[in-house]
Order: structure tokens, then C-alpha cells, then sequence
RNA sequence: CCAGAGGGUCGGGCGGCCGCGCCCUCGCGCAAGCGGGGGCGAGGAAAGUCCGGGCUCCACGGAAAGCACGGUGCCGGGUAACGCCCGGCGGGGGCGACCCCAGGGACAGUGCCACAGAAAACAGACCGCCCUGUCUCGACAGGGUAAGGGCGAAACGGUGCGGUAAGAGCGCACCGCGGCCUCGGUAACGAGGGCGGCACGGCAAACCCCACCGGGAGCAAGACCGAAUAGGGAUCGCAUAGGGGGCUGCUUCCGCCUCGCGAUCCGGGUUGGUUGCUGGAGGCCGGGAGCGAUCCCGGCCCUAGAGGAAUGGUCGCCCAUCCGCGCCCCGGAUUCGUCCGGCGCGCGGUGGACAGAACCCGGCUUACAGACCCUCUGGCAUU
RNA sequence: GCGGGUAUAGCUCAAUGGUAGAGCACUAGCCUUCCAAGCUUGUGACGAGGGUUCGAUUCCCUCUACCCGCU
């Protein structure tokens, strides 16, 4: 994933579930910023059983990862970890307005 | 044309823009890397994990024994194997095409058959029927009988005729049942003949018996490389060698290996890379053997290999589908206004079912919008 | 991914193939000035679908849901 890596490790994941959160009707977004001085920026996408069967959660995660390519590089916070938890009805959502609640989200945490 | 039965195939297509994984390759560069080109990239069930295998490790001392445990169960064939498939047989259902069946053994033994009923498996007799006797003349006693009633899921062969005091396989005919013989068939089994006068209720998806099969674990199996740790400490209980533990279902003795054992708590380290990993009981086409499952021969092809997990995101057009409106035609009803059903055309809208590989195969089961093809059955109409 | 297990009343658990039971909870009544406790009633369940059987919660098969173990 060009200039994006991808967050795998639990610990990630729980420290970044005590940082800035922002939930939107699609999903919720999570923004930690690390300050360890590196500026990559980190995807983790956390999508579970309760939201559907392996194709809905696959299709869910694809969705996400399209998103942060789009996104991210431009409007993502610099060295920070982002999460993206999914949400019942994400997945019929129209991807324009996941894409308009992403923008907002992140200009929302960038402050 | 209507209704139905069996089998098979497919399971959206094309194109923009932006992207992902693996492999090959080109250019630049000492290298790390950067940029470009090309190829391939989910399923019929990838699912459930219900069976069978390949593969890998462990076990493979007397003992691949014995005992358990689990599974399968008409016959023949197919297969690497199977609980799968094919072809038969028997039983049941359907007018039929066709469908369904765990379908060995109940004189090896044990057990169960509730309620009802007199009686539930070995004989017996509640209401009855018949004969004899007694008397208070419609009851009692004794005997015979099991045809009828009643109960039940099931009642000791069934129906009819004869027979009898009433009855009874008591006798006869047919059916059922059990031996025997002959013939057909590899067999399950079938057909025919003659005998027996009925003896043998049901449940083994109850225990069980018989036959056959099964060593255990599973790619988180296993192999290699690298890093780190150096087999720690405390408390309590038991034991201190004629003892304890282990040797992969269990048992007994012998044998072998090993040594303090067990519980609780504290502290520390590792969670990396490569491989296994896709060429296989493989796919497609053609020919042959066979009723078929399947097998044989020849040619061509290589067709996902990810690793918190790629194969996508988003638009446009088209084709199925469904809905609404309008037009034409056909059939039926009509209170002649119209209504209902169907085929076709046009416009607008809707817009893809079940579902995502995780070592790999063969089956089974379950989920599934819709489309297409082949064969067959019954009915109606016409020639 | 692989391997096991469970499902019975609102909850925790029982029950040889023959009417599904107990405790807590709930409803109503009695008792009490009232509440609690106590006593007497009542409601309420075999996860779903097939099969074997005269008859299935139980036996067999297939689904569904949940739980546990293995890196």
C-alpha cells in the first residue's frame, strides 16, 4: 500500500481505542497520533462477525481500504495510526457519502 | 395446448477511470530501490465438516496378540477407497413416466410390548354358544367349544363350502406360511410341482449375535535457518528405593527408559524468516469396450497460491426478471357500457440468487434469483 | 483452519420409549394495620425438520444456535 502500512498488531489497535474517536453513520474513525517522530501514516480496519457473513465483511473491508487510498495521503494526519470499525448498514451506503463523512471525520480530528 | 416425471448445462455480458496479489521481462542504478510492459487471478457449492483417501509426524518389545470401542449391513459390479456411484432383486406408493426403503439374524441368550382388554406370547376363556343335572322356571352347578361380541397398534392363519349338540384344519377348494424337489439366474431371488394341517406375534435406528472394516494425531502435521533463554525461585503436602513416572484406547506379567513427585504462587524468555505450496486418482477434445457407474488408447493444455489474508472500488450501456401505462390480436363472460386472462410491440421505472480458496483430491449433505437443453408419462383437440 | 461438547419453564437443573418434574421467579387468594416470611392455587418448556416404532424429550439422520481446546 503505497505510503500507507497497515496496523496488524492488537496492541495497536487497543491504544488506538483510547485516543481521538468519531463516529459517523457508516462507521467509527479512531486517530492516534504516535509521536515517534516517523510520519507514515497507519491503516487498521476492524470489521466483525456481528456485521455479517464473510462476503458482506470482505466487501466492507475492500470499501475501507478504497477509502484510505483515496483519502489519506491527502487529508489523513501526518504519523498518526487511523482505524476504521465498521457499522451495521455500512455496506449498503453509498460510497459518495461514506467518502463526504471520511472528509469531514478526519477535518473534524485534525483540530 | 394443459398437467407432470427424470437427467444435464449455465449461473449476467461489454467498456471507461482509479487500484490489489503472484510470476516473467525491459530500462536506470554499485546496491537498496525507482519507472515501464506482459501473463494469470474464487465456487457449484469454495459452506457444513458427515464419510473415504493422498501427504507428514508419532507408535510399530513378547504383542499387527487379547479385550474393549466405533462403523458398515439384500445381491452383483465400479473405484485408490468409502457410509459413494451403477445395474439388478424384494417390499411400499402412484392411472403412468417414476419415486421411497439402515433391506443380515427374533428356535444363541436377555429384555420390552404403557392404557384398554378375560388374556400380550403360553397358554388360557370375560360376555357368549351347546349338552347334562337340579330346582323356587330363570337361575345355579358340572362339562364341551373358541365361530361371534368387546379391547387394542398387534388376539394364536384368512375367505367360502361341508360338518357338528355347539364348534374347531375336523375335512375340502383358493390364498398365506414352512420344509422338499425340478428348472432359470454368478447371486439376491423367481417360476413350477408336490408335501405338511399351522407349528414360527412384533420390536434388533433395545441390549445383543454373526460377517466385514478401522493403530493414533493432524499442514497450527512436519523440516530447515536465525535470535533469545540456560532449564529459575518461594510455600505446602506426600515420599525417600521392596518407591514413583513414562513406553499414544485399556488390561496383566515380563522387558526397556527415566527420576524425588504433586499442587499453588512469583519472576523471565520466545511469538521471526524460508519451506511444506500446488503437476494432480488434473482438465479439454477424439476413438474404443460396457445396459451403466466406469475403464482403456491417442492428441493438446498448465489453469489462484494469498498469509489479519490479493482477485477490487466507482460509473455508463445492453440482455434476462418484475411493476405501471398505451396500442394491436386471440379466448371467455357480458346488464352491450365493459370486465378477466394470454401473446406481441412501444415508453418509463426496477435491476441481479446462494455465497469468498487457506495442504490437496473423491463423495455426501445443506443454501440458491433466474435462464436454457434433452428424454419420457397422462389428458384434451386436430390430421 | 482443525478437533470436541451442549441445547428441557423467565433462571438453575432432573426424568427406563408410555401424562415432562423440583427449586427460585410470576399471577391470584388466605394471614397481617401494612410489608416480608409462611400456607393454598394457577400460568408457563423438550432448538428446527425428517425417519424407526403402535407410540420419540429419549433411538437414528440432517440443519440451526451457542460454548470449549489447539498457534
Amino acid at each position: 500500500m503505497s505510503g500507507l502500512t497497515t496496523l496488524t498488531r492488537r496492541a495497536d489497535f487497543l491504544a488506538a481505542n483510547g485516543a481521538m474517536r468519531k463516529p459517523m453513520p457508516g462507521f467509527v474513525l479512531l486517530v492516534r497520533k504516535r509521536d515517534d517522530g516517523d510520519l507514515a501514516i497507519r491503516l487498521g480496519i476492524t470489521v466483525t462477525k456481528k456485521i455479517g457473513n464473510a462476503v458482506v465483511r470482505n466487501r466492507m473491508k475492500r470499501r475501507f481500504r478504497a477509502l484510505g487510498r483515496e483519502l489519506l495521503p491527502e487529508h489523513g494526519i501526518a504519523g498518526a495510526d487511523h482505524v476504521l470499525i465498521g457499522r451495521a448498514g455500512g455496506v449498503e451506503r453509498d460510497y459518495q457519502a461514506l467518502r463526504d463523512e471520511l472528509g469531514a471525520a478526519l477535518r473534524k480530528l485534525a483540530r
